[in-house]
RNA sequence: GUGGUUGUAGCUCAGUUGGUUAGAGCACUGGAUUGUGGUUCCAGGGGUCGUGGGUUCAAGUCCCAUCUACCACCCCA
């Protein structure tokens, strides 16, 4: 071997095979998204760095992958930046571009430029890889791809409920068992609010979000740590311990929080969508989960996630509702609500629970052995007729010995070879040979199409 | 970014308290079978033991560094 060459961290290569099944879950989730009415738009791998820093919050900063500038890259550099190591002048002195986190503020950057060329309510999906500079672990890549539908240009929470049909849709069409949990921003601010602690509340939602992770004890002290005094952690109490279905949850939470304009208004919303979808016939499971938070860093309404009920893997869907994303892009009062399907993570989970069909991989119908110069030029037209007629075929293109192209066939799930020597040229009457079951039978070429087009 | 585990043939792995020429299965190539794959039998090729340094008469094996992959945290799809 001439040298290790290895591709980088966190990524990966794809085989036809795998490829096949990747193609299977791309085209069940761009199928449902076009059946509702969504548009596909495309951005570039790249975007400015002044358009991606600062819309996913300090640690969204780190994970951008930034890209050096072309030619002469150190000419805008302060050497005492270096010595200082003030790494956030360094960058922004040697790289200007960055690769795209995701593809939501992408698109709210596309709807400010494009603004003129679009009717509102927009409603597109978008379906491209994206990179973050995470350490890779179970379900964690630097380069995933985004299945992205959003709806922006519009209030009305049928978009949410509209969002939640297709979430369901997919998930039954690629037979995942999934929970869709269901939050609301302004829920977490009024819980905020009614514990006397809006200034923190970053800190009590990403505390409170993984209780079911590490309990509730772990949860108060990493609050404590936090700097929330006794009382306060108190005053959170009822609200960790909610319980019941979903509608009495929503009670209590309009007990607890519904005298802040945000708690209320909130539990109103919540409320509403789910006596929308709970009259659906949704095969997932809804469930109003009022510590859910994520997406904090855009996300003003509706927070929604999906997690598969038989694979321990994280979230396979998540997103929810923005009114202002485009506002730092000089456009406010837009709002928009969209939600983010994981490719690679749906197929880890299709792949864990070996629910992808038999028969993802279309292999070629037949191969054409290759006898000789002479066979082969006589093979090339009827290659030419079996392909005219939509059959999937292929000629071998060395006359190697036979058993070598029949290994190949196998290899390559081909179902016939097609053998077409010195006899069979002569007659017309060629050699077809089953590959599954090893029988071979004797055509003519009108025959033989016969065959497969039944 | 913090902490832990790991690395031996293309792949999955064995390799004893440090000791002679580092093994197996699968895969690959050729043959048994000159027009027949998937089964069987025979033969063959393939390794700077992740990389760099150190300890030792002697290192795949012990020590340090570094890289990779995996796991947990942070965060997230």
């Amino acid at each position: 071997m001439a040298q290790k060459y290895t591709i980088p961290k966190g990524t990966r290569d794809f085989s036809p095979e795998e490829m096949a099944r990747r193609n299977y879950i791309f085209s069940a989730i761009q199928s449902t998204f076009k059946k509702y009415g969504y548009f596909p738009i495309e951005t570039p791998a790249m975007e400015n760095l002044s358009t991606l820093m600062g819309k996913y919050g300090e640690e969204g900063d780190r994970l951008l992958f930034k890209i050096l500038n072309s030619g002469d890259f150190l000419k805008n550099l302060d050497s005492k930046d270096i010595e200082n190591k003030n790494l956030g002048k360094v960058t922004a002195a040697i790289a200007e571009k960055g690769l795209r986190y995701d593809l939501t503020v992408p698109f709210a950057r596309y709807v400010v430029q494009h603004l003129n060329e679009i009717a509102f309510p927009f409603k597109r999906y978008q379906i491209q890889p994206v990179w973050r500079a995470d350490r890779p672990q179970k379900g964690r890549y630097r380069e995933f791809y985004q299945c992205d539908v959003d709806v922006i240009g519009s209030r009305s929470l049928l978009n949410e409920v509209e969002l939640i049909r297709i979430i369901d849709d997919i998930f039954k069409e690629l037979s995942i068992n999934v929970v869709i949990k269901l939050n609301n921003r302004k829920i977490l601010t009024g819980i905020a609010e009614i514990i006397n602690a809006p200034e923190k509340l970053t800190d009590i939602t990403t505390a409170m979000d993984k209780i079911d992770k590490m309990g509730v004890e772990k949860v108060y002290e990493e609050l404590r740590q936090k700097g929330l005094d006794e009382d306060t952690i108190n005053m959170l109490e009822p609200v960790m311990n909610l319980s019941g279905n979903n509608t009495s949850r929503l009670n209590c939470l309009k007990e607890l929080i519904g005298s802040t304009d945000a708690g209320s208004q909130g539990v109103q919303e919540l409320q509403y969508i789910m006596e929308l979808t709970t009259q659906l016939n949704l095969k997932a499971e809804v469930k109003v989960d009022q510590v859910l938070a994520r997406g904090l860093n855009y996300y003003t309404g509706t927070i929604i996630e999906v997690v598969a009920q038989d694979v321990q893997i994280g979230s396979i869907c998540g997103g929810g509702r923005y009114d202002n994303l485009t506002g730092i892009f000089g456009l406010p009062d837009v709002s928009g609500v969209g939600i983010s399907f994981g490719a690679d993570r749906i197929y880890d989970v299709l792949h864990e629970l070996n629910l992808f069909p038999e028969e993802v991989l279309s292999a070629t119908d037949v191969l054409l052995v290759n006898f000789g110069e002479k066979e082969a030029a006589y093979s090339l037209g009827i290659l030419e007729q079996l392909q005219l007629a939509g059959v999937k075929a292929e000629l071998y293109p060395d006359s190697v010995k036979m058993k070598k192209q029949m290994k190949y066939a196998h290899q390559k799930k081909v179902g016939y070879v097609l053998l077409i020597g010195e006899d069979e040229m002569n007659t017309g009457i060629y050699t077809l040979k089953n590959m599954k079951t090893g029988e071979q039978s004797k055509g003519t070429i009108v025959e033989i199409l016969a065959i497969f087009n039944t």
